[in-house]
DNA sequence: GGTGAAACTGTTCAATC
DNA sequence: GATTGAACAGTTTCACC
């Protein structure tokens, strides 16, 4: 695991906006040949510096409406391990992490409507020893970058 | 703006998890050969259905070590436009909306330490009319999906 | 939406600084 | 140790069916 320069960050930069990009393009932005860039690139990934690639989707387009954060409290302690099996078979949530504060996690949460939403917080208060959730429902994005 | 069908939903699917997928590829996971798989990524790129593509990226590996969501609560009323441009200049903020709530927005946060995060939520507290905020550490992410 | 052909890119190698 | 440049396999991208 070699330490992340200056050269790396660039690429990261570049990658992060143009997932797509060739490497040729990639090395043009960055000073380096495409061979040079392919090597950095695969240090990156085995590294887990760059996860992955993906296409970012407006969800509004694909017919995901509604998008909600939701606290989630839950009965006792749980690891975090087991709050990851339980929700990973759940599509519909975004993201989920543990907290700091009042709450012991937080769930990003995603929906055609607030029917659908609401069968989904049932699944995810279903899913676990959870004590009760808090859901907060977005509004509008005012700015999302990756 | 053709429809989003249900070849569209599988194509945007396979490019959210492997966003560097060859069209071939993509084309053996829905049934269709790499060109036509091509005209309807075009397609769905033009309509704005697919935004772009990034690298997906560790912010721990590349020294953002901490990150929170901060509850924002305004004073008064202030429209979604002026929080924009109010928080569009500071880079450490990832995302943020207006929600339906007790709180006004959130805003989620990407740090160094917490000495950095500090500094940024009195960015943030000093950008517009804001009461007080209410941040939550996120502890560790359990799910991450595009 | 599929097929085939041309141009380009990804990938690997030996050689080089 | 890392980069370059050449070479082949594979992919993108056309026109056309």
């Amino acid at each position: 695991m070699a330490a992340v320069d200056d050269i790396d960050r660039a690429i990261v930069g570049v990658l992060s906006r143009h997932g797509r990009a060739t490497y040729a393009e990639v090395g043009a932005a960055v000073g380096l040949s495409a061979p040079a860039v392919k090597r950095r690139v695969d240090r990156l990934l085995d590294d887990g510096v760059v996860v992955g690639f993906a296409a970012v989707v407006d969800p509004g387009a694909m017919g995901w409406g509604i998008e909600a954060l939701v606290h989630v409290y839950c009965q006792g302690r749980i690891a975090p391990s087991a709050l990851r099996d339980a929700w990973e078979p759940i599509p519909e949530i975004v993201s989920a992490s543990t907290v700091a504060g009042t709450a012991d996690a937080v769930v990003r949460v995603r929906a055609r409507d607030v029917q659908h939403l609401e069968d989904t917080l049932e699944r995810i208060r279903g899913s676990a020893a959870i004590e009760r959730t808090e859901s907060t429902i977005v509004l509008s994005r005012l700015i999302e970058r990756a």
